[in-house]
DNA sequence: GCTTTTTTTTGCATTATCCAAATATTATCC
DNA sequence: GGATAATATTTGGATAATGCAAAAAAAAGC
């Protein structure tokens, strides 16, 4: 009973201190993203070019959200917004050269940042966490 | 590899989804606290009359936050800041009889949205999610 | 007593998120 | 074909969480 009210607020510390901790990682190595902005720009790199939806929809935050994140991420330079041809309401977000160009470099900064906090903590248990948050995610 | 990636995104993912959806919850059953606010009150319910430091240490908040914290929770007249006799620097943060006539209800409400968000989840991997949500909160 | 430390506040900035309304475009229905 | 509905995105306005730096007030140390 008590482990589960802690579930809920140890899932509120845990973000809160990753998204510090790798907004710190960035500056230090001198990457200029926000976490959410970093969810963004890996979607982008893995998935290649997205409408905004298409980026909504992944990273499960809402339209008015993404257009900020865009906003910001073409202010640096990062991204650009490019109407569709089939359909002229749809932006399709494309990642720029210059944010094809950190992407390697940040990428291995982001899973060394997550490898450091799981230091320690079996594989099994890893995989267990996982997919227990998925199934929460799911839940909801 | 990608599995510990993902455990930062779902982190961030499960975080928004679980504060939206308390709020929710809240609203709906006329308690009008955000998840932070309520983070706060369930602590002073628990641990009883605090210190501001004392709650940002419990909550891992910096003191700006609870600050701005307290400042919410006593424009709603759940909470009243009394200045210490010891110490007249602090001050003591003290649940008021409205912040208390609202414990149990509300305290069951954030339970029962934690037990529904865990449905279908063995209660070991529940225990191996809490502890690893622990270790790593250290591990930063 | 003077300096340093501690606790909290204040002001200011950014970011994330939400809601509702507006815009532009496409799809649908008669 | 033209009115209407649906879709993708933007805009404006609001709240909230967080961060940083400086200020204020009180206590502690020497």
């Amino acid at each position: 009973m008590i482990l589960i009210k802690q579930a809920g607020v140890y899932v509120n510390i845990l973000n809160c201190k990753l998204k510090k901790h790798l907004s710190e990682v960035f500056k230090k190595n001198g990457v200029n993203l926000t976490a959410e902005q970093y969810l963004v720009m890996d979607t982008l790199w893995n998935e290649g070019t997205l409408t905004q939806q298409a980026i909504a929809f992944i990273i499960q935050k809402d339209k008015n959200s993404v257009t900020q994140f865009i906003d910001n991420l073409e202010k640096k330079g990062l991204v650009t917004r490019s109407v569709s041809k089939d359909d002229r309401r749809v932006n399709n977000i494309v990642v720029t050269e210059q944010g094809m160009a950190m992407k390697d470099s940040t990428k291995k900064l982001a899973i060394e940042t997550m490898e450091k906090a799981l230091e320690g903590i079996p594989e099994q248990d890893v995989l267990t966490f996982v997919d227990v948050l998925k199934k929460v995610c799911a839940n909801i």
